[in-house]
DNA sequence: TAACGCCATTGGTACTACTTATTCAAGAGC
DNA sequence: GCTCTTGAATAAGTAGTACCAATGGCGTTA
């Protein structure tokens, strides 16, 4: 009876609206939903619901509690580094403010992962990290913004990976997103910076040439760059 | 029917064994699960089970697919920031590995934290952070390794929320997590180390001064003197 | 080798009974 | 008369069961 209209299970995609609608901010917190209610508003039956509440529940963006409903938790209790919550999240009205938290983190992180890929990376990996950052040059003078942004994503992918820090590597998805996010938002009217080009190019090199200190700095210029562009849009 | 031994509901119960079961590797990456065989291995209902799996699959940890089961996926696609997943493999074989993972994580993000954190601390977190690295102070005199691992957790998450990135504050219960581990790991042969001590309180110093060089520069000092003695442990 | 169909296994629904926390009113004590 | 405790009513999540639907892996067959 209930439409299914889209693939991928009711689970997911009653997930899909309800997982948003809270991580946006459409539900404030302290905003109480009931099972029932939300068994009627989205059509499907108590088990999807329920289901669907204790996935919301893992990621602390509700706490259920008997007699009282599901009330939505305040912000600073979510799992902010879930990578769902983070679409979400970038997906809603507080997406600038998302991308310059992120990109806080990237500034953190990246760096850092840099210097341990110094010593880390794989000769392949190396290599890879050389082709890319030509790839990116190449994407730059033909002023291709999309081809520019996929070597973007693999470089920094391959850089995180090579750290040899799990942690560092689960983060290749989210800097994909903050990527995507800010060419997205101001394609058209910038090409990409020929500087950031060089710092790659020369953050290849000094990887493959094995040079922790140098690599760091240069993958630190890249994210502050990426900041100030990000400062630039929203100060 | 089932027994009702522990409180916390049937789901939480199933949850805190089959997570920690996955999480620390008891059950390899393509094992196979299947619905009712979790039904009967833990006394419940197909419902709970489902529940759990459902949780398990947002976390990463999982993929449920028809007519195969439940297979476990590899540890190279969980979502290793979730801190129940960080607590279950902190509480495995591979803790160790973890704890450093987490040290080099928290040394990319928390002298980053501390240069934002003197741009950012309202007077009453710089208040706070003056008197937590006293406490700290005075518990390492007296040799009370419990009462200054409190207070040393108190002091990095004041710095990781006084930054003012979201994210960053989250890494507190992460920093927490870490820090116990540490303390319980070689509690009894080592007193907290009087350098550290000396770091805490000149790094609350420099971000009541509003010197963000110096803070971050402190604050890189104390993680890097925490990974060495990580190291020292486990080489 | 490609198409077909079996059937194991998860996905989803409906209904039932149980459990527990909140609320509120009645009664005991001050 | 006012406050504090007690306990019943009740509302909402929690758990269990039975049943049907859908799907996809795998063996069989043309």
């Amino acid at each position: 009876m209930p439409d299914h209209k889209e693939r991928g299970g009711l689970h997911a995609r009653v997930l899909a609206e309800l997982g948003p609608a809270i991580a946006s901010g459409e539900c404030p917190p302290g905003t109480v939903l009931r099972i029932d209610e939300l068994e009627r508003r989205y059509g499907v039956s108590r088990t999807v619901v329920r289901e669907v509440v204790r996935v919301l529940e893992a990621m602390h963006l509700v706490a259920s509690r008997r007699r009282v409903g599901i009330t939505v938790r305040p912000a600073e209790e979510w799992n902010v580094f879930d990578p769902a919550v983070i679409r979400w999240r970038l997906a809603g009205p507080d997406r600038p403010r998302q991308l310059r938290s992120l990109t806080m983190l990237r500034t953190a992180i990246e760096p850092v992962a840099a210097g341990l890929a110094a010593a880390h990376a794989t000769p392949e990996q190396c290599r890879g990290l050389t082709v890319l950052a030509a790839d990116m040059a190449a994407a730059a003078r033909a002023a291709d913004l999309g081809e520019y942004l996929v070597h973007d994503i693999a470089f920094h992918r391959t850089v995180l990976g090579a750290s040899g820090n799990e942690m560092f590597a689960r983060l290749g998805d989210v800097v994909a997103e903050v990527l995507t996010g800010r060419t997205e938002h101001h394609v058209m009217f910038t090409a990409p910076d020929p500087e950031a080009v060089t710092l790659h190019v020369r953050a290849a090199e000094a990887i493959r040439g094995r040079d922790a200190g140098e690599s760091e700095r240069l993958m630190r210029e890249i994210c502050v760059g990426a900041m100030r562009e990000l400062d630039i849009l929203a100060p």
